[in-house]
DNA sequence: AATAAATTGTTTAGATTTAAAGTAAATTCA
DNA sequence: TGAATTTACTTTAAATCTAAACAATTTATT
C-alpha cells in the first residue's frame, strides 16, 4: 500500500469512526429519553439541566447552564421557565449583580432529581454492561483525548 | 476496597464515560454543524439525508431514509420537501407500491453533495487528527461494541 | 371475498435547538 | 464623568425533532 493509499483510508477510518461515534450516542440518547418519558413524564434537557444544578447546590447563572450543558441562552431560558413554573426549580437574583439569575433546585425538584438521577444511572451501567472496566477506561481515556483535541480546535477557530 | 465500594465507583465510571462521550458527540456536531453553515449554507440533517441517498443510487423510501438517519418520519417528511423545492433530490414513485415514495438525488444534488463530502472528509479528519491509526482503530472496535449492545437492548425492551 | 391488521407517509402539536436581534445592567476607559 | 463596549438574559423566527393521530394502501386471516 503506497503513501497515497494509506492516507485515503486513514481518512475513511476518521470518518466511519465518526459515524460510529454518532450512532452510539444516538442509540443512547434515544433510548435515555423513552426511559426518562415513561418513567418519570420528563425530558432529557430538563434532566440534565436538573443534573448540573444538583452539582452546584450555590446555584448557577443562566450563562453557566448554557455553557455547561452545551446549548444557546435561549434554551436555558425555556426549559428554567418550565421547571419554575412546576416548583422544581427557582430563580434569585444574586445581589451583586441585576442582570443575572441564580437558579437552584428547590426541595421539592432536588426530591424529584434523586429519584431520576438514582434510574439514570442504572440505565447507564446497563448500557455499558457489556464492557468490562478496563474496557470503560480505554474508551474514557482515549475519549478524554478527542475532548481535549475538539476544545483546542474551538479555541483556535483559524484552522476550520 | 470491598465490593459495594467497587460497584458504587464502577457505576460512577459509566456515568462518567457516558457524559464525555455525549461532550464529544456534541463538540463535534456543534463544529461541524458551523462549518456546513459558514462554507455551504446547509444544515446537519440536510447533509445527513443526501449522504444517506448519494450511498444508495437507486433511491431510497421515506421509511428507509428514516430508519437509516434514526430520525421520527416526520423529519424526514420536511427535510425532503425543502431539498425537492430547491431541486437537489425528486420523489418518485416505485411502481409496485403507491403509497411509498422513492427518493433520489438529482444530478444538481449529486454534484453539490460531492463538494460537501469532500469538505466534510477533510474536517472530520482534522477533528481525530491527534490521534494515531492505532487509537483510531481502538476506539471505533470499543464503540463497535457499544453499538451492537445497544441495538440488541432496543431490540429487547423488557430491560429497560 | 371481506374483514382485520400492518405498513407508508403526512400532518399536528409541542419541545428543543440555533442564530440573531433586542433589553438592561455592568464595565472599561478616555 | 460619560460614552462605548461588554455581559446577561430574553425574545424572535426558523429548523429539527418527537409522539401521536391520520389517511391511504397493502398484507394477512378467516
Amino acid at each position: 500500500m503506497d503513501l497515497e493509499e494509506r492516507a485515503h483510508s486513514e481518512h475513511a477510518d476518521a470518518l466511519r469512526l465518526w459515524l460510529r461515534m454518532l450512532t452510539c450516542t444516538q442509540l443512547m440518547e434515544k433510548q435515555l429519553r423513552g426511559q426518562l418519558r415513561d418513567a418519570f413524564n420528563t425530558t432529557l434537557p430538563r434532566f440534565d439541566l436538573m443534573a448540573q444544578l444538583e452539582r452546584a447546590p450555590a446555584g448557577l447563572k443562566m450563562r453557566e447552564l448554557s455553557q455547561r450543558m452545551m446549548v444557546t441562552g435561549g434554551s436555558v431560558t425555556g426549559i428554567t421557565d418550565q421547571l419554575v413554573a412546576e416548583g422544581l426549580v427557582e430563580r434569585s437574583t444574586p445581589g451583586d449583580d441585576r442582570r443575572a439569575y441564580l437558579v437552584r433546585l428547590t426541595p421539592a425538584g432536588r426530591t424529584s432529581f434523586v429519584a431520576m438521577a438514582r434510574a439514570h444511572e442504572d440505565w447507564v451501567v446497563q448500557a455499558f454492561a457489556q464492557l468490562g472496566s478496563q474496557d470503560i477506561a480505554a474508551l474514557h481515556g482515549l475519549l478524554g483525548r478527542v475532548k481535549t483535541s475538539l476544545q483546542a480546535q474551538i479555541d483556535t477557530p483559524i484552522h476550520h
